[in-house]
DNA sequence: CCATCAGGTTTACGCTGTAAGCATCGCTAG
DNA sequence: CTAGCGATGCTTACAGCGTAAACCTGATGG
């Protein structure tokens, strides 16, 4: 496939198998991400990938880490204290998750004790403390936002992992829905209430955070 | 590979095939479930499965929602009130999920919006208006519920969705953790601090139930 | 100039989901 | 009693997957 003279090197990095991973996954889905696709995008062989990632899985997780790393960009002191830097982490998270919804079932389910998941906890932990909290609360809190947060957006970009728009959105398909089988649904729809993610994202972190504050 | 002679019936039921998988599932974790094993486990090659599921999504659709009926089982009468039913329903459902872990993955990434999802959803629109509840509320109160517990437990059972046990838990691997690049987390090991899903769960649902019932 | 090596390729293996067609059973109609 | 028919399971086949092992080749350092 790479019209490239053989053996000549494509320059391959790392860094660049991720990139390209990141953009293929968002465009396509994880369930059409496979070596050899990603392989054709960068106009190389399958297996020339894994001069650069150990295993596929490792590749997934280099890009967790790379999303993770996006919501911690551009936060505020957590000195001037834990609970709106707190919510500005959860927004930020929300936000990264968003923009890399194929990212996001491997968010939910890599295992919390990678080496890249702990140092990610040891920075949650360290910026609660500076701000005053004990770490027990800094570990409940955080915990709660961070579950919350992926748990909140996985429903909200909500389709199967595949490629997106295979299923519309619930507001779109009012038609086929049973007004006798579903009154409560389609009454959603019609008036909209409890539609918009935005605000109940925000209210729902907010009763968190205030119901922590006021636990002293 | 069944000795059973050819062209005699299995007595293959949807229901045994669901039961199969989910067995299956929560045994050896969902990667390795494929329709050939589960095929083996039942004494049937895995072309016989298709007579009784469609395909294998819809087998996996299935088995979520088995566990989300589960979850329904045994809940108290909504009209006692909507802050005791939502809290008993967050807690059954975050065991029937912790009873069968394969399914967790599962459940946090198939689409909202499957017949199945919508029945459910129904069912807990009307068991919250039925406390009372205005629409739009309860829709907020359900969702978040329901996907803080699913994102919650998914951290709990917190392995690769790959079979169980792959990874030490975070508290058995104190050994290999160098305290002076994780001065928190080792400090989290050795106090225990903030290690208790049970007290965290329980009281995170208190204070978003708290918080949503102080909104009137 | 030659040896080494990093980076890319080739080939191959065992596994996957599932489409298509076939064999065989139990049941029902004549 | 028998003809046929639908239901059920089996066989074969195919394209695609992750990745181990061996190989080739252009660039680099002694």
């Amino acid at each position: 496939m790479p019209n490239r003279p053989s053996g000549a090197k494509a320059g391959l990095t790392r860094e660049l198998v991720l990139d390209a991973a990141l953009e293929y996954l968002d465009e396509h889905g994880l369930p059409a991400l496979s070596m050899r696709k990603l392989g054709a995008r960068l106009g190389v062989e399958a297996m020339s990938l894994y001069r650069h990632v150990p295993n596929k899985d490792a590749l997934l997780d280099g890009l967790v880490d790379r999303v993770m790393e996006l919501a911690f960009a551009g936060l505020d002191d957590p000195r001037d204290g834990w609970v709106p830097w707190m919510r500005q982490f959860a927004h930020s998270l929300r936000a990264a998750l968003v923009a890399h919804p194929g990212v996001l079932p491997l968010a939910a389910t890599r295992p919390v004790n990678s080496p890249d998941a702990l140092r990610m906890s040891e920075r949650w932990l360290a910026a609660m403390r500076a701000a005053g909290l004990p770490l027990g609360r800094a570990m409940d809190v955080v915990n709660v936002i961070a579950t919350f947060t992926i748990g909140h957006t996985l429903a909200e970009v909500g389709r199967t992992p595949g490629h997106e728009g295979s299923e519309p959105d619930l507001d779109q398909r009012s038609d086929e829905l049973d007004p006798a089988e579903f009154p409560n649904l389609t009454e959603v729809i019609r008036t909209r209430a409890g539609l918009d993610f935005d605000h109940r994202f925000t209210e729902a972190v907010d009763i968190l955070l205030g119901g922590y504050a006021a636990l002293d």
